[in-house]
DNA sequence: GCTTGACTTAGAGTTAACTCTAAGTTGTAG
DNA sequence: CTACAACTTAGAGTTAACTCTAAGTCAAGC
């Protein structure tokens, strides 16, 4: 598929996606013989990988190390996995955080509405 | 306690302290009789609820909005709880999100695990 | 065949949230 | 009493991740 309508099912601009391409994070995007990008199904999974770590607040500079490691084919999958554990390491501990202060924040509902109901 | 003191105890640098007072989400901190900023027990409270709200993703703006209403005094209430309310429901999605790609980032180290030990 | 869209490079602009600098004054702790 | 720290205003610089512009060429769809 074309740009335009890659760009509307990954939720991703084409401005993005080329930007994307050009700093690493696409690599080896095919291209028809006129030059225009040309996405495929493979392009669409490894896009949607790359938004669940960047939604999961991988920094680009992290996804490119992750990418390049890709590149580089299946002798990296050890360091592919252990940046994914430190990844989701990091997250394990970032959810359980932001799950301790929405319960101090539902507290603290609770309080206004105690107050209100006075 | 002095700025520098505080800016320990609350892990924020005293550049950001002033940046924060000036940007209203520090509002009445008290001064020395010579000027300086004087923190209290309740401001340290203040900035322990800013860092929560921080730390879960809600922006300066929406901080300052709420530090406004506070500003106003208990019949802002109800308007407070409700922005909490928005806060914790967008929260409560963050986190529901965030589990979700990290059981399918578990499952993507499984499946290395297994390739690994092929 | 015309309009819309994709391509390129190079670089400028944007937003959020700091972070720092300068320059000069005054305060405080050891 | 000396060195370090706090104060001020005003504005510049930083980082991340886009986001857009220009200018010109070429392709695709109706």
């Amino acid at each position: 598929m074309n740009i335009k309508t890659f760009s509307k099912l990954s939720n991703i601009s084409a401005h993005t996606l080329r930007y994307y391409e050009k700093i690493g994070l696409l690599k080896r995007i095919s291209r028809t013989s006129s030059g225009h990008r040309f996405f495929t199904q493979e392009d669409s999974v490894w896009v949607e990988f790359i938004k669940r770590l960047k939604d999961t607040g991988m920094s680009i500079k992290h996804i490119q190390k992750y990418a390049e490691l890709r590149e580089l084919g299946p002798q990296t999958s050890v360091l592919r996995m252990q940046l994914l554990q430190e990844h989701t390491a990091l997250l394990k501990q970032k959810i359980a955080l932001e799950s301790a202060h929405l319960q101090k924040l539902d507290e603290k509902i609770d309080y206004y509405h105690k107050l209100i109901n006075e």
